[in-house]
DNA sequence: AAGTTTAACCGCCAGC
DNA sequence: GAGCTGGCGGTTAAAC
């Protein structure tokens, strides 16, 4: 890419690099998409890479006693191996990947269990899937994690398990050597995280382009957009509050102006925050303002000083920073990244 | 770059 | 007495 970045996340890749092995579990009935979506992206990293050595081999062992691999839309997958098989070959896993189906989620065989707890202890990276996380769970590798899975059975998985802290936000999460991911799609933005993580950003933007991917989206981007959280309160007072906050982000919005508006107390508005949309009024405008910011840059509508005062931010820096801490990045690099000139 | 100030948050309790 | 509300104060994180 021909646009200089100042951050030093952009790796040299060169003669040093090996193949590293990563091995896909697949639990039929499985979502096509779900094994699909990573492994292309890893085979397209294979792909473009220049030299002789590819840096990635990929294997796609079903759980299963045949290599067949049945899918919930009817489509079959041939595996390369079965668990026993692969138990049989030598040399370490780097990254496991584990991908389920929505139906058997929660009915993991024993030795499946016990196999992945074994190659935890060898293995770089434990990656889950979308419900592939509720394999994960039943290993205990997750307890005391912060993971995610998909939006619609993230309470059920915290439900089943409350040793591990369920965040249904991210389209993916790292903790530590556990990665887990949301639903179908996002196990693309996973890969390619490892991708950038293996072989630099740099990188994994090429994979993103050659997968037609309009942007790699950064683990912290929302699951869905925060104004679709309007849809999912009860409350009446609290939804015509939340749209009175989206018309009016750029004025000041503390607990007072919101509560006086609401014609409640600090206190109680705190409370309906948390009861309704599990988040606190701080936090969930920051969200909103900074969802809004998001879209003014990527449609490249006006310089940073004025989305952060038409946005509600005191100043560019407090944008700045809040962008960091929601994208890793800082504006001006999202907006390398996302703006739509950066298209070739 | 580090220290100070401010605001949000939340547990607790009391009152309705 | 259950359930909701609101005030108080300590803690924390971000802004300055």
């Amino acid at each position: 890419m021909k646009r200089n970045t100042s951050s030093s996340t952009i790796k040299a890749v060169g003669a040093t690099t090996r193949t590293r092995r990563i091995v896909v579990i697949v639990r039929p009935p499985v979502d096509a998409l779900d094994v699909i979506g990573p492994a292309e992206a890893f085979g397209i990293a294979n792909r473009l890479w220049p030299e002789m050595q590819p840096p990635y081999q990929v294997e796609l062992v079903t759980s299963g006693s045949e290599r067949f691999v049945s899918s919930e839309i009817g489509i079959g997958l041939h595996a390369h191996a079965t668990l026993d098989e692969v138990k049989e070959k030598p040399g370490r896993i780097d990254t496991l990947l584990i991908a389920s189906g929505l139906d058997n989620r929660n009915e993991v065989q024993p030795r499946l269990i016990d196999w992945i707890h074994k190659q935890a202890e060898t293995t770089r990276r434990i990656c889950s899937i979308c419900v592939g996380a509720f394999t994960l769970a039943q290993t205990g590798l997750l307890d005391g994690k912060r993971v995610t899975t998909h939006w619609a059975l993230a309470d059920e998985l915290a439900r089943l398990h409350p040793r591990i802290t369920v965040d249904p936000r991210p389209i993916w999460i790292q903790d530590g050597h556990i990665y887990t991911s949301a639903g179908i799609s996002s196990g693309i933005d996973l890969a390619l995280a490892l991708i950038a993580e293996d072989l630099g950003s740099e990188y994994a933007m090429r994979v993103a382009k050659s997968l037609v991917l309009f942007m790699r989206r950064p683990g912290g981007q929302a699951q869905f957009s925060e104004s679709l959280k309007l849809q999912s309160t009860r409350a009446p007072s609290l939804q015509r509050l939340q749209l009175w906050i989206a018309e009016h982000l750029n004025q000041e919005l503390n607990l007072e102006v919101l509560a006086d508006k609401a014609a409640i107390s600090r206190r109680t508005l705190i409370r309906l925050f948390k009861k309704e949309l599990n988040t606190t009024p701080a936090k969930y405008i920051e969200g909103m303002r900074l969802e809004a910011a998001k879209q003014d840059i990527e449609l490249g509508n006006g310089d940073m000083q004025g989305i952060a005062r038409h946005r509600g931010f005191h100043s560019v820096d407090v944008m700045r920073r809040t962008f960091i801490r929601h994208t890793g990045v800082t504006p001006t690099q999202y907006a390398e990244r996302f703006s739509l000139d950066q298209v070739e």
